[in-house]
DNA sequence: CATTTAACGTACCGGTCAGTCACATGAACA
DNA sequence: TGTTCATGTGACTGACCGGTACGTTAAATG
């Protein structure tokens, strides 16, 4: 028989999910690990609200039980889906940016934006998943909804931080403006999801935004 | 005892419900208008998904039978929500329009973005209703979605046109780039609720976006 | 006045939701 | 061998979900 799903590569449109870390001595991934990653993949694909802790424990072959052992509460697993999609996004965004040189702070973000650009314009692109999350929970006492608004702060921050680097004359500005454009694309990918509707215009737009602010 | 709840003004971020319709013999609004009324509410403060038809029928003082005579079924309700919610909008984003005159497209715009912006800093604001139903159903065939896509596809146009008569270079590039900001406004509106987060950069980055393409 | 017709409410359906319980299994370790 | 720890089994709860069969009311109509 061997192992049965896990060779499923489950590429999605924010990277591919990591290899699942297995146990030191039965090399057997665990079922609390194997539930984050299936929770993942349905919780992008099709939104909190509307998948049942059932299909999560069905897809990913391990009990409820399982899953209240490791998480005390699905609103919790949620909040953690999130935060993992959190570290990751800061993952691949510090990535550009070192790749590009920390001296060219311009270039790492348009490479960001081309990246996001070419991402939302893909079949089953489901824009941010910290945005749609935000989107179906109003309440901000939603654990789920804290994670998604202190990352879209840090973002926020981060962006005015790009903006002043690149010499802005008014970074705040800049960033607010780079922002919008960025949750545009994350929206608007998934709804005109093939052939990428306005996301196409991400790089162009924040290229003029960015070249307004430094002529300035 | 009178009327009970017809004084309540209703008011919401994207415009106070209009007078309920009222029989023309008895006086009294149908069962059917104040579901509409009150689904509407419900669904925009608290998302589709997560609002059940019994806290509909409830609210608007009616029973369930009732919506179910005047509608199909929850989605399609969803649907009707979302049909008048773009009758709203076309008719306060002509307005301006023509509050500023036919000859002055670009006047028009900006006040549309000006009143947007201000909406968004509003502490309830909940962003675009079309928008947020994207987001809580994915698929396509969902007749919810379906008004939800129709309606971006024609904004997507309109701003297009609107860039053509602003007499700009590339139009189509243009109106992506405005429609990019207006999604990212609807979004970090409701995210930054009070006070107004990056949405307060809409009418700012706009103006830069237009110059830079009227320069072209 | 009797009857039709339209609008509405009462009471209920089966299914699914998140979450819990006591208990069995099986491998690692001492 | 006995203990510990992670996991599975299977049954169960109470609340809520969208949706419906059927009865009631009252105004309009002949």
């Amino acid at each position: 028989m061997a192992r049965k799903s896990q060779s499923d590569p489950a590429q999605t449109p924010f990277g591919s999910n990591p290899a699942l870390p297995v146990d030191a001595k039965s090399g057997a991934p665990r079922a609390a690990d194997k539930i984050r990653r299936t929770a993942r993949e349905l919780f992008y694909a099709e939104g909190i609200r509307a998948v049942g802790v059932d299909e999560i424990v069905t897809k990913a072959g391990v009990t409820k039980p399982s899953l209240y052992r490791a998480f005390p509460s699905k609103d919790e697993l949620a909040a953690a889906y999130l935060r993992d999609y959190d570290a990751e996004f800061w993952q691949r965004f510090e990535a550009r940016l070192d790749a590009a040189g920390r001296d060219n702070p311009r270039a790492g973000l348009m490479d960001f934006l081309q990246s996001l650009n070419d991402r939302a314009s893909a079949p089953n692109y489901r824009g941010c998943g910290l945005s749609n999350t935000a989107v179906e929970y109003p309440d901000d006492a939603h654990p789920a909804r804290r994670v998604s608004e202190d990352h879209k702060r840090k973002l926020r921050l981060k962006l005015a931080e790009l903006a002043a680097d690149m010499g802005a004359d008014d970074p705040k500005q800049l960033g607010d403006g780079l922002m919008l454009l960025i949750e545009g694309a994350f929206v608007s990918g998934q709804i005109f999801h093939a052939g990428g509707g306005p996301a196409r215009a991400l790089v162009d737009a924040a290229t003029r935004l960015i070249e307004s602010h430094l002529k300035g």
